[in-house]
DNA sequence: GTGAACAACATTGTTTACAATAATGCACAC
DNA sequence: GTGTGCATTATTGTAAACAATGTTGTTCAC
């Protein structure tokens, strides 16, 4: 174990080649690394204070995860997603998070309905108050929320590694001031059919809100990149 | 590189990290580990004829792919899915492979129809036969088939992954001799649908033929485990 | 001035040795 | 006889040195 490297990490127990695996892929995640920028492993080394074994593990894990691309002989760099891709994520996850909808409604307790309600509030003060940052959060809580509820881990799973694989797109297209005009009334639908436990309904809100997701994301995207 | 093992390996320009992966993925699938069986470094190093690095390289991956188990300094064993995870990879095959069905019948051409109809009479042909491995190749042709005429990338990559993981359910559930009965049908409409380029009646006919997987599954090994 | 061969550099792939950790078996006290 | 503590062993985690590969810049012939 490095020395200098002691208590600098959030997560106690976790091995370097973990910590390192952790920290890069939020790195990644969060757009500090640009697509299509090169991962070298020296580079990395220095930034996470870490050793090669640690580096070269972690950039294999996230290769398999899809963040990472690498060539033999020639590095690592952060895959860049394009937009057809972006958009075969985006039905992707309508059909399996639809499914977990339809699971949640079927399941969703007393606890589960207070939460979806208190985050469907939370939605509605940061779109009166134009807080963009806030409505993102909310919007991430609800669908982690509602996959929570159905009680389901291989959708879920799937699905979280699909958003991140997304992130850029969803990014700039929160940017767009009045998308909140057309996703909070759908994403207040969602949680309206679960608490009113209605597997179809619920399930129907949920396709409905991210064919909408799919349908902006095309036409923001259309000829940018 | 190791001189020794040069040219023991079908694919060429492999380093030896890749080649340590792929065949002990194919021999995980194909149920020469048994689930829960210690994958201890230096036998895999023994069997493999590799360093341990590339061994190494190959648990990370097949740990994120979801194959195997690592505990921090306990090692490494062959995952073992248990039958509720069993189902839900059926049903998020349901979800995602009907998707793909729809878009085959959108997308087909002659030669794909060619192809379908051909394994329609080779599965007919098993039957008749009562051939049951080449019954179950065909299923897979069909299904990875219905997947290539679709022309996506990210969901028949999630069902890869996925269907590589439930393989000894599978296995188990071919056993059945009259299992053919039930799903001979299944499997011909699947072909009809997407021939008649009918998205809806080939994305129903793909859940359907799941939605009896998933009963099959669950009855087989209700009580056995 | 342009192209090809070559040499120097940067970067990754591989191997070996070393350190740390958890499991196991044994002895000893009670 | 049973349980606790310690020593041993098996196994993985980490680090550093070495080899191979690809890239880049330079020189020389034409």
């Amino acid at each position: 174990m490095t020395q200098e490297a002691v208590g600098r990490d959030t997560s106690r127990g976790a091995s370097d080649a973990e910590r390192v695996t952790s920290r890069l892929r939020q790195a990644i995640v969060a757009g500090e690394f640009a697509p299509k920028q090169r991962l070298v492993e020296t580079d990395l080394i220095e930034m996470f204070d870490a050793s090669r074994g640690a580096v070269r593990a972690a950039l294999a894990t996230l290769a398999v995860e899809g963040l990472v691309e690498r060539v033999r002989n020639r590095g690592a760099r952060v895959r860049a997603v394009d937009l057809d891709e972006a958009l075969e994520i985006v039905e992707v996850r309508a059909a399996l998070e639809s499914l977990c909808a339809a699971r949640a409604a079927e399941r969703v307790d007393e606890g589960g309905v207070a939460r979806l309600r208190a985050i469907g509030e939370v939605m509605r003060a940061a779109v009166d108050a134009g807080d963009g940052e806030a409505y993102a959060q909310a919007n991430r809580d609800l669908h982690q929320e509602v996959m929570d509820i159905s009680g389901a881990k291989v959708a879920p799973d799937v699905v979280k590694r699909l958003r991140a694989q997304n992130v850029r797109y969803r990014i700039r297209l929160a940017m767009q001031p009045h998308r909140p005009t057309t996703s909070l009334p759908e994403h207040l639908e969602i949680v309206e059919a679960v608490c009113a436990k209605d597997p179809e309904r619920a399930a129907e809100a949920m396709r409905a809100h991210l064919n909408s997701v799919y349908e902006a994301t095309r036409d923001y995207f259309a000829k940018k990149g």
